[in-house]
DNA sequence: CTTGACTCCGTACCATAGTACGGGGTTTAT
DNA sequence: ATAAACCCCGTACTATGGTACGGAGTCAAG
């Protein structure tokens, strides 16, 4: 299978499996007389398998890690869960301070009134002083 | 007061005043005969509305817009808080993302009874074929 | 056997928010 | 007066995850 095949059943672009296989993330398929990559099927799953694991916050870099520890006979169960416990917990880390930005914002927003000057604003004051306005 | 007065005092890089200068957060100030910035001292409390303005959630070009608002004469609190309203529903997109992400993770980290070879890994064999797996 | 679609490669570019560097000139303190 | 500290400018580089481009070669259908 060439490489537009390729990218059309894992759903993505041929120069995302390019750039994949220059990150390390795909091997580089034997190549046909003309110098076209000839992809197994398996090519599709792994592209597919990056997809997914991207999807639940995996950088690439971590992908990478998680396709290497494919390759290892030693590597067990215990490798792939605790990279997944890490990942929630950054993900946890993440939400709390967006949590944060929104209640900060809401606060903010349920203090202005909607209209009159910029100077009475609540939301810029807060910018500008970082304090909530004293009433 | 020179650059590197300025950027101590609203806790970032002088580098980082030449970066947001260049890119609008900032007027240049005009400059000593040696060709040195004088900043006045109003110049730090713009600083800091960037930096919270940035904690909250908000892009550098989006805090130049509330900057320009701040210009404008015409500009009312409606604009700043439609500007913080839409914030809080993408910082409320994007928590959903996040949980749904760390949900499915969970789900799969508790699948995963963290021990044996990688190709009963319930994790991987997400990642794989994108199913829970089957009892 | 020609045309269009596909692929090759390397490089440059996008956004984001800065940081780092190098070779100069300036200011300040001793 | 000299050295340290500061500042100037432009450019390049960081990380992330790709996308775009251009000129060339290849493959498949008519």
């Amino acid at each position: 299978m060439r490489i537009g095949q390729v990218a059309k059943r894992a759903g993505v672009n041929v120069e995302t499996i390019r750039f994949y296989e220059r990150k390390g993330l795909i091997t580089q398929p034997p190549t046909n007389t003309g110098g076209y990559r000839q992809y197994p099927k398996e090519a599709i799953a792994r592209i597919r398998f990056i997809k997914r694991a991207k999807e639940l916050g995996f950088s690439l870099t971590e992908v990478l890690e998680l396709l290497t520890l494919q390759t290892n006979p030693q590597a067990t169960c215990a490798d792939v869960k605790s990279r997944a416990e890490d990942k929630i917990s950054t993900i946890h880390g993440r939400i709390k301070d967006l949590q944060k930005m929104r209640r900060s914002l809401e606060r903010l927003a349920a203090a202005c009134k909607g209209s009159g000057p910029l100077d009475e604003c609540p939301i810029i004051d807060c910018f500008e002083t970082n304090k909530k306005k004293e009433e």
